[in-house]
DNA sequence: GTTGACATAGTCCCTCCCGGACTATACAAC
DNA sequence: GTTGTATAGTCCGGGAGGGACTATGTCAAC
């Protein structure tokens, strides 16, 4: 069916679904990206601008001419097969959360900087959170205003939106939790004494995820 | 200094790091990776085999050739060079956390599948959880028994543990949040009702950090 | 004492993807 | 009329993914 050999990425599949709610040039759905799913599936530039073609090669949109004054610009919208093949990708199994965490590398090997770095390096962490609070907060408030973008989707949307919330929030917890805890300890980071109690609790918590997980094994699943 | 054009990434200081700890044979590293860096720094294989070779390009690392009956290693260990580069790389700022999560592109756009498509992405998401907590029940333990690699670390080490640990606990939660929330739903998702409590709950709650950052950048920070 | 499974120790290569530099027009403000 | 910002893209070098491939070492089972 398809002459060329790039095969669908879950990138690809993100912007068919943008396409689905609908017709976007390639500019504003590049801006779309960075208001939500930037948040969990981010992606360059110049990948965005590269996937509506694709997804015309495939035939699962399509591309019309239009012009700003004498600028010409191309609107993208989806097509029937376009939404049959997207009806068929959401339902599949998608893969776990991945993280990348260049920050706590830094904390991981604290030993080469003092304790005073790694109390910068925590704040910086600290920071992150309260900027994405900042960068979000409309969001809510315009759904509760009757303003949000596709209101009709906004059961689902409340779904994602807490689990994006909730990361945030573990995120700003845990800089807290960790400051605190640095804090305690001797400006010579070689003899601070290791938190137990967290140790324990950790301990405890993850034995309990393994059962459940053995128990769901074990029930034949 | 360097001749060649490749610079040092996080990734290579990550290496680095590891190779400070005590010297490592490539396959050996690239094990360690998996359990623990890699949970928060994820990096292929192949990238794993080229870093040290930079590392020695660099005067980072020494290569020593060893052998295991006539079956020839190569032993990467940190030097004087290195270790400092290292002390110098930890203190810098670093990028924040990351996200990919193709399940919940799934879960956006959740109104191409039927309420039980999106329970079973939700369900998915839970059993990441749990898979985690068994792969990684045995460390915690390990370390309250004594037995862990690099005690000296350890209270360094329990920082990074938590956030792993909060990490995956926030995923767990969030799953078995959201899937009670849709059993809740009718069966035709268009006619669900928005969760306003959640809604109204996270509003306040991004407004709390975002005060925290203005009143923060306020004070001249 | 041989077979097979699994761990060790890598190399190779094609493709994806990043991300910053670059170009150019439209429009509004000063 | 210039300056700034939003719009609308292209280009390209290098990082990174990830699977296929090769080969030896070790240990337990048969």
């Amino acid at each position: 069916m398809s002459t060329d050999h790039g095969e669908l990425t879950p990138t690809s599949y993100a912007i068919l679904g943008l396409l689905a709610l609908r017709p976007w040039t390639t500019y504003e759905l590049a801006k779309q990206m960075d208001r939500a799913l930037g948040y969990f599936w981010p992606r360059a530039r110049s990948k965005l601008y590269e996937e509506p073609k694709k997804l015309v090669a495939h035939g699962y949109a399509r591309a019309t001419s239009e012009s700003t004054g004498r600028r010409p610009r191309t609107m993208y919208s989806i097509t029937a097969k376009g939404r049959r093949a997207l009806a068929q990708w959401v339902p599949m199994p998608g893969s776990g959360p991945v993280l990348e965490f260049e920050q706590l590398i830094r904390v991981f090997f604290a030993e080469h900087g003092s304790k005073a770095d790694l109390l910068r390096s925590l704040d910086e962490v600290r920071r992150w959170a309260e900027d994405r609070g900042e960068a979000s907060v409309g969001i809510p408030e315009a759904y509760l205003a009757g303003t949000g973008a596709f209101p009709e989707r906004l059961p689902w949307l409340i779904l994602t939106g807490k689990f994006l919330h909730d990361f945030e929030q573990m995120i700003d917890r845990w800089a807290e939790w960790a400051i605190d805890t640095v804090e305690s300890w001797p400006d010579d980071l070689a003899s601070a004494e290791p938190d137990w109690q967290t140790l324990r609790e950790m301990a405890a918590a993850e034995r309990t995820l393994a059962d459940r997980a053995a128990a769901r094994r074990a029930e034949g699943d």
